[in-house]
DNA sequence: TGTGAACGCGCG
DNA sequence: AAAGCGCGCGTTCACA
């Protein structure tokens, strides 16, 4: 059922048997680190579900071995989900003082640096079959090992208002950080060959760092006559902000946005440098030299990295890959990318939230905006998009706030919804995912700024600035449910697409080389789009195998609220050709 | 010489 | 066209 999996300090792996329960159910093993590949591969045909404390300082050893598992329980993110969600507020878990499992982990996946002791393993637990020391220790005696951790989430899940969504979330989360793991170890194709082309097309022939390529150079001597400044440096932005002062440009930052206001010589080629600057220092040649290893780019992903439940990742930029250079993305020869994004996610999943039916009559089998407007709600399409991301971002102003009214009519259990957690969070309270994952409370300055407006001396400036700082973190927690329950989506979504995947039967007879390099499998996510790698016969199988997973994702969410999510799915040889 | 804030811009 | 959410990262510059 369970299998504990536990690193000792001299690098060799326990393993703890547990039942339905978390109790033990059999003894322990202790394995050698070459071992312990060789054996996780036979207990699969059972399909446990290992239970390990961070699964990026220990998947890597099996994936290193050409070992996947199916199913894992991730301790730590766990952890950090039942720790603070509004449906586990009661339980020990929650209620317990801040142990090692709320410290954040080192940044490195190190495999020695952290191995937990024989005597973390079995510290707290009294269950049969368990072996070593049974009193003492560094911890309380509710018990910080792996074991007892697992219990007692266990406990909270079992004892929560909501036990089957927890159950999902958890399972989810999980299986998020296999895929993570995963995504890294087989990496993104990168052809460093056309990025190169690329880069020298836009920017000139490579030049030594420090040096500006040739394209760039001309714009900066353009800029430099534009403005009549011989010695300035376009890169620095206070002189270029006195520069275009003194030019008689009435500007207030260097922003593009706010330069293309601006009717003036010297526009034109300062937002041309602007962009070609950014592309060379954020995706140049250095960059690819960095992040580019044998045709693969391998970010570091980081699940749960953001607090609505999102992916951050480390190094290398990996979610903010710009458009611009999405055609170095390249499939291999014989092999297909398949790219699928979730058409207009956040509003389909704020429609379900709320129970909106009308809103998710709006998007039925079409572009949910298309759907707005036909409905005679507002004119266009950019006034449905500009209004629905106002209502979910909090927008007060400008057109959005201004087409919010025609919206709430339309719509008014999705806009009650969201204004409900709005009010929750200038209230300092927690607002709750759909599967329970719930929002930090405000930290101490907050409080006491909110506190220093009841004082009875309190001035003018101490109630405004507590009441924008609420209106702020209202804005926060208005977004936290809709963007937090989409990442949920998302993460059962992609890990139905893996599931699926690893059910086709292998193309080729096993043995030689990994199944990454063999079999269609997960290469990038990125918050509500997901891209396969496969070979070109499979892409079809493929494709429908991605469609299906989103209407179970739906599924498992929203049961039968009758909610569309619908997908742009493309089959290309490069990432650029997909929308 | 190292550190961090401010800025700006890429992505969803 | 530029308000309103969540991020990571590179550059410059002030300050220790």
């Amino acid at each position: 059922m369970y299998l504990l999996v536990s690193r000792t300090n001299n690098g060799e792996l326990l393993v703890l048997p547990l039942g339905p329960e978390g109790e033990v159910s059999g003894p322990a093993l202790r394995l050698t680190s070459r071992d312990f590949p060789g054996y996780v591969c036979d207990q699969e045909a059972d399909r446990p579900r290992w239970v390990w404390e961070d699964t990026a300082r220990i998947y890597p050893l099996l994936l290193k071995a050409g070992v996947r598992v199916h199913r894992a329980h991730d301790l730590r993110l766990c952890h950090t989900i039942l720790r603070l969600s509004s449906l586990t507020q009661a339980s020990s878990l929650a209620r317990a003082e801040p142990s090692q499992w709320d410290r954040a982990p080192a940044l490195q996946p190190d495999a020695a640096a952290s191995g937990v002791t024989l005597f973390d393993l079995f510290d707290g637990d009294t269950g049969a079959g368990a072996e070593g020391p049974a009193e003492g220790g560094t911890d309380t005696a509710a018990g910080a090992g792996p074991q007892a951790e697992f219990r007692r989430q266990l406990d909270a899940v079992r004892a929560s208002t909501e036990p089957g969504r927890l159950r999902l979330l958890l399972a989810a989360e999980s299986a998020g950080a296999l895929i993570a793991a995963e995504m890294q170890f087989a990496g993104l194709p990168w052809r460093t060959d056309v990025h190169d082309a690329l880069l020298t097309r836009e920017l000139g022939a490579r030049v030594a760092p420090g040096i500006r390529p040739e394209r760039l150079e001309n714009l900066a001597r353009r800029i430099r006559d534009a403005l009549g400044e011989p010695g300035l440096n376009p890169d620095s932005q206070p002189d270029l902000m006195r520069a275009l002062q003194k030019a008689g440009l009435r500007v207030t930052s260097t922003r593009a946005w706010e330069l293309k206001e601006f009717t003036h010589p010297v526009i034109e080629p300062l937002l041309e440098y602007k962009k070609l600057s950014r592309l060379l220092s954020a995706n140049g040649w250095y960059w690819m030299d960095t992040w580019i290893v044998n045709g693969r780019f391998h970010p570091e992903y980081i699940p749960g990295g953001v607090v609505t439940g999102r992916w951050a990742t480390r190094g290398g930029g990996a979610l903010q890959l710009p458009k611009q250079v999405r055609g170095a993305v390249v499939a291999d020869a014989d092999w297909k990318l398949v790219v699928a994004d979730a058409a207009q996610l956040e509003p389909r999943i704020l429609a379900a939230l709320s129970g909106d039916t009308a809103m998710a009559q709006a998007g039925r089998g079409t572009d949910l905006y298309a759907g707005i407007v036909a409905g005679g709600v507002v004119e266009t399409r950019e006034h449905a998009k500009v209004a629905m991301l106002g209502a979910m971002y909090g927008a007060t102003s400008g057109e959005s706030g201004r087409l919010l009214p025609r919206l709430a009519k339309a719509f008014p259990r999705a806009l009650a919804l969201t204004e409900t957690a709005a009010r929750a969070g200038e209230r300092g309270e927690s607002v709750t995912t759909r599967l329970g994952r719930s929002s930090p409370r405000p930290g101490e300055r907050w409080l006491a700024t909110q506190a220093q407006a009841y004082d009875p001396g309190a001035t003018d400036a101490d109630e405004r600035r507590a009441r924008s700082q609420a209106r702020d973190w209202g804005r926060f927690t208005r977004n936290f449910i809709v963007q937090g329950s989409a990442a949920e989506w998302a993460l059962c979504w992609m890990a139905e697409v893996r599931r699926e995947l690893r059910m086709l039967p292998p193309c080729t007879p096993a043995a030689s080389g990994s199944e990454f390099d063999q079999a269609p499998h997960l290469v990038f996510f990125l918050h509500d789009e997901v891209m396969v790698h496969t070979p070109a016969a499979l892409a079809a199988t493929v494709e429908g195998i991605i469609r299906r997973a989103a209407d179970t994702a739906g599924r498992h969410l929203f049961a039968d609220f009758p909610v569309d999510f619908l997908l742009t799915v493309a089959t290309v040889d490069s990432y650029a050709q997909a929308k």
